[in-house]
RNA sequence: GCGGGUGUGGCGGAAUUGGUAGACGCGCCAGAUUUAGGUUCUGGUAUCGAGAGAUGUGGAAGUUCGAGUCUUCUCACCCGUACCA
């Protein structure tokens, strides 16, 4: 037999793809019903990775599907290329950013080429392309005059080495993640995107999102965080400078009589204004502000707190007063930045409570106990009863008496139901080079524009970013700030001296609308006068079929979906429902065994033969199935296995095996697994020398050529649906079961012609490459990754005979073939008529007979 | 703590309206062919039992003629999140 030569074979179909220009979208016939396929954009690291592989495996599947089902598919590809590790390469090597950039781009193209994918090529561009990001200027504009772009003073990580700013993430122990600095806390002007106009649009749109995940859609619900409640104005006994009382926020009003004090966050503006005078406050402050902000140190933190001194009245009935305290559990970040404590029903007023001897009055019943059973210890009741301790809500329900007590301060004017977000405003300043600069300019009179911020003029795009630029590993910081001359320009209004904004954008903010300049390319190209073709953009949107990592479940999904919405209010998109994608599915990861030498030292795979590593005879221990990575030294090459065993079989091997949500482990067994499978598709086809059409189909037969026809058309059902739902798994063992059925079917006959063309446009999402070298074998017409998918003959799929099991008490004791339409007299005189079913039954009594048509017969005796 | 998810052979996993549990792949066992080297082919492979048979989907209970699937409780692991008022 013919081994199956990938090496050779792969390369030729992808010319021959080429040469049709077969997956370009404006190639396709405009009337065909359109399908927009988009996996996540890769970060152009230097290197693809077998998550890549996996990633685009699958939205090559669904692409490949579509096309063969007669859809007009946009399935292109580009970079996420701006951000930190070219401005560190830039200073740990000495390189420029945008070399470094476009040559990892250049190294990853390749090999993303190799595996075949059917990707239009043509739309192809980089975020750090300056035509691009001219263009994300251009909306930062539009968004700017729309006024979903503000500017204000905000606190943010700053790292005194780096010199720059740092998300949380980068933020460890209070220290930065580079220099290993002492972070500070500064308040610096920061351009803010108006996410939280939208938070509301944001939040219910999720319930529309059906083919989204669950857990993604709850991720982002907890992350936006809406909340229902009431805010009201608590009055001081005494009168406050400048302060008339002290604004809460909560959701449960209905325990406002078992209220025993109000706390402020350490930095509430009430607080402030008394922190000069009190010297407990000063050190509350400060403890408050060393206070990690890790998630042990939270759960440690003891409920801390001093009283201020000021008492308040309660506000529905001033004869009772209650200490107001600062507390360090208050979060000026959220609602109002004051709370009333009920210390009956929430765990963290009890606790503090406790600790300053304040006063516990439950005020919510639990259904079904006794007001003289019900006490407080050291547990806050949160759960559901009724309404007592409460004058007028007694006796209500918790759910309808928060209504209620809504309605008693709105109708006495004390304040009004108030919606919370967890979600803020999305600060995109960074103090970078390695992003799209912000296209603003500060003019010397601060009357011009916003308080002297003036946006760039279009037609002055884009403001690029100098090529002239400095790394130095000593002096970290902005290089544009640093640049001598690129900051001084004049001010675009009134011409006076003005200097640019050096921060550069958020590069979330490059991925968040990305999607639309692939959708909105014109004829050939991307335009260059705006961001994307309105009327091809709206056309193409929503993303029918979205594809990555769970990891962007809250940020990049949520981003570009504030970014939908924008550019649809700013009159640059047609979509109504702002709704970017609609479906999503997030792949799982790809992993692999890690091993550890004696020294506990990560040892690479190659580097082991028999369990000893190979460079220096020691013992190897096999350690946990991780995520590949290189600090653990268990990743797999996919250049490596592209050119051991071809393209086809690192994406079968990908796709096999596990679901698609799940992660899949990496073992070389898996990998020949697949490898011989190619080599016993391809052997089944090279030894079909007559070249029967694949295309045919087998209509006259009977027997096992009949047997042959139906198994195939049931298995092209199977695939179809494994596909459909996401279950590539599925589809896959399915295709096996066709493979080892014809291997079987010994005869070269019309039956074993149809059942392999099925098989080979099957297999063509998964294997394309295989799958044209055999449609081509099998004198196949044109190419197959653009031949008609195979649709089961409904006629095939259907059984005249059935077996049924024939169960006595639930257990299946034999079985019997009858008609399919047999009705339930005949099917349980069959079953009862046979030997081993007389036998089970024995000299038992038949109770029951329960027949379900085509399903089951179960005989119930006693 | 809260929210979400997952638990099925030696392993990955099938079983999508409650109806033959273990498809398919890997591994393993036996045989055949070939033989130097990622062969190929045939058969077998949940567990206990010689056998008939019994048991079996993390555990316990329940609903049902019938439960991997539904209900309640419970355990383990994974992911997300974190003082959100």
């Amino acid at each position: 037999m013919s081994r199956y030569n990938a090496a050779a074979v792969e390369p030729k179909w992808q010319a021959a793809w080429d040469a049709a220009d077969i997956y370009t979208a404006s190639k396709m016939d405009a009337s065909k019903p359109s399908y927009y396929a988009l996996e996540m954009f890769p970060y152009p690291s230097g290197k693809i990775h077998m998550g890549h592989v996996r990633n685009y495996a699958m939205g090559d599947v669904i692409a490949r599907y579509k096309l063969a089902q007669g859809y007009r598919v946009l399935h292109p590809m580009g970079w996420d290329a701006f951000g930190m590790p070219a401005e560190n390469a830039a200073m740990e090597h000495g390189v420029h950013p945008k070399g470094w950039t476009y040559e990892n781009i250049d190294a990853m193209r390749a090999p993303l080429k190799r595996l075949g994918f059917a990707l239009d090529w043509s739309r192809e561009f980089a975020t750090c392309d300056v035509a691009y990001y001219k263009q994300q200027q251009a909306i930062f504009v539009a968004f700017f005059e729309n006024g979903l772009v503000y500017r204000k003073k905000a606190k943010v990580n700053w790292d005194p080495v780096d010199m720059t700013v740092l998300a949380n993430e980068q933020v460890i122990d209070g220290k930065g993640w580079r220099s290993g600095a002492e972070i500070e806390t500064r308040e610096l002007d920061q351009w803010f995107f108006k996410i939280t106009q939208y938070a509301d649009e944001l939040y219910y749109g999720l319930d529309a999102l059906e083919r989204w995940p669950d857990k993604v859609v709850t991720m982002q619900k907890n992350w936006i965080g809406r909340s229902e409640g009431l805010q009201f104005k608590f009055s001081f006994t005494k009168p406050v400078d400048s302060f008339d009382g002290i604004e809460v926020y909560t959701t449960r009003p209905d325990t406002i009589y078992g209220a025993s004090f109000v706390a402020l966050a350490y930095d509430h503006p009430l607080i402030k204004a008394l922190t000069p005078d009190n010297a407990d406050l000063q050190n509350f402050a400060k403890a408050c502000e060393k206070m990690g902000n890790t998630a042990e140190a939270i759960e440690k933190a003891e409920k801390l707190g001093v009283d201020t001194g000021l008492r308040v009245q309660h506000p529905l009935d001033d004869s009772i007063t209650l200490p107001v305290y600062a507390a360090n559990f208050v979060l000026m970040g959220y609602g109002t930045g004051a709370v009333f404590g009920c210390p009956a029903h929430d765990q963290r007023d009890l606790d503090f409570a406790r600790k300053y001897n304040l006063s516990v009055t439950p005020v919510v019943l639990p259904t079904g106990t006794k007001e003289e059973n019900f006490l407080i210890e050291n547990e806050a009741y949160t759960g559901p009863g009724t309404l007592f301790n409460s004058r007028e809500f007694n006796g209500m329900d918790v759910s309808q008496s928060i209504g209620a007590a809504i309605e008693t301060f709105e109708n006495l004017g004390l304040g009004a139901r108030q919606v919370q977000y967890r979600l803020r405003d999305w600060g995109v300043s960074r103090q970078r080079y390695w992003g799209a600069p912000i296209p603003i300019i500060y003019c010397e009179d601060t009357s011009c524009g916003e308080g002297g911020a003036v946006p760039v003029p279009v037609k002055d795009l884009p403001v690029e970013l100098p090529a002239d630029v400095v790394f130095e590993p000593d002096n970290p910081g902005n290089p544009l700030e640093r640049h001598p001359t690129w900051k001084n320009v004049n001010c675009p209004n009134c011409g006076k001296p003005a200097r640019r904004e050096t921060d550069t954008l958020d590069t979330f903010a490059d991925s968040s609308w990305y999607f639309a300049r692939f959708a909105g390319g014109q004829g050939d190209g991307l335009p260059d006068d705006k961001p994307f073709d309105k009327e091809q953009a709206s056309k193409w949107l929503p993303v029918d079929q979205y594809i990555g990592g769970v990891e962007h479940a809250v940020l990049h999904l949520l981003y570009a979906r504030f970014f939908t919405r924008g550019l649809r209010d700013c009159g640059l998109l047609d979509l109504p429902s702002g709704e970017p994608f609609a479906g999503l599915f997030t792949q799982g990861m790809v992993t692999h065994e890690t091993y550890k030498n004696e020294n506990g030292d990560w040892v690479n795979p190659d580097d082991i033969a028999d369990g000893k590593q190979i460079s220096n005879g020691q013992a190897i221990t096999v350690g946990a199935i991780e995520k590949m990575s290189k600090s653990k030294k268990n990743v797999v090459d996919p250049n490596e296995i592209i050119a051991g065993y071809g393209a086809d079989v690192a994406r079968w091997f990908v796709l096999s095996d596990s679901p698609p949500e799940r992660d899949v482990e990496w073992t070389e067994s898996g990998v020949i697994g697949a490898w011989r499978f190619a080599n016993k598709v391809w052997d089944m086809v090279a030894e079909t020398s007559d070249h029967q059409n694949p295309m045919s189909v087998a209509s006259g037969a009977d027997g096992d050529a009949l047997a042959l026809r139906k198994f195939a058309h049931k298995v092209a059902e199977r695939v179809t649906t494994g596909i459909e739902g996401f279950r590539f798994n599925t589809s896959v063992s399915a295709i096996y079961e066709l493979t080892n059925a014809i291997r079987k079917y010994k005869t070269n006959d019309a039956a074993r012609a149809e059942a392999l063309g099925i098989l080979i446009r099957m297999i063509t999402p998964f294997m394309p490459h295989l799958a044209e070298e055999c449609w081509s074998h099998m004198g196949g017409d044109g190419l197959v990754s653009v031949a008609a998918w195979p649709v089961a003959d409904p006629d095939l799929l259907r059984e005249d005979n059935v077996t049924l099991p024939v169960q006595v008490n639930g257990k299946r004791r034999s079985e019997i073939t009858v008609a399919k339409n047999a009705d339930k007299q005949s099917c349980e005189a069959l079953a009862m008529a046979d030997e081993k079913v007389i036998a089970s039954i024995g000299d038992k009594a038949v109770r029951k007979v329960i027949v379900v048509p085509g399903r089951i017969i179960n005989i119930v005796v006693s």
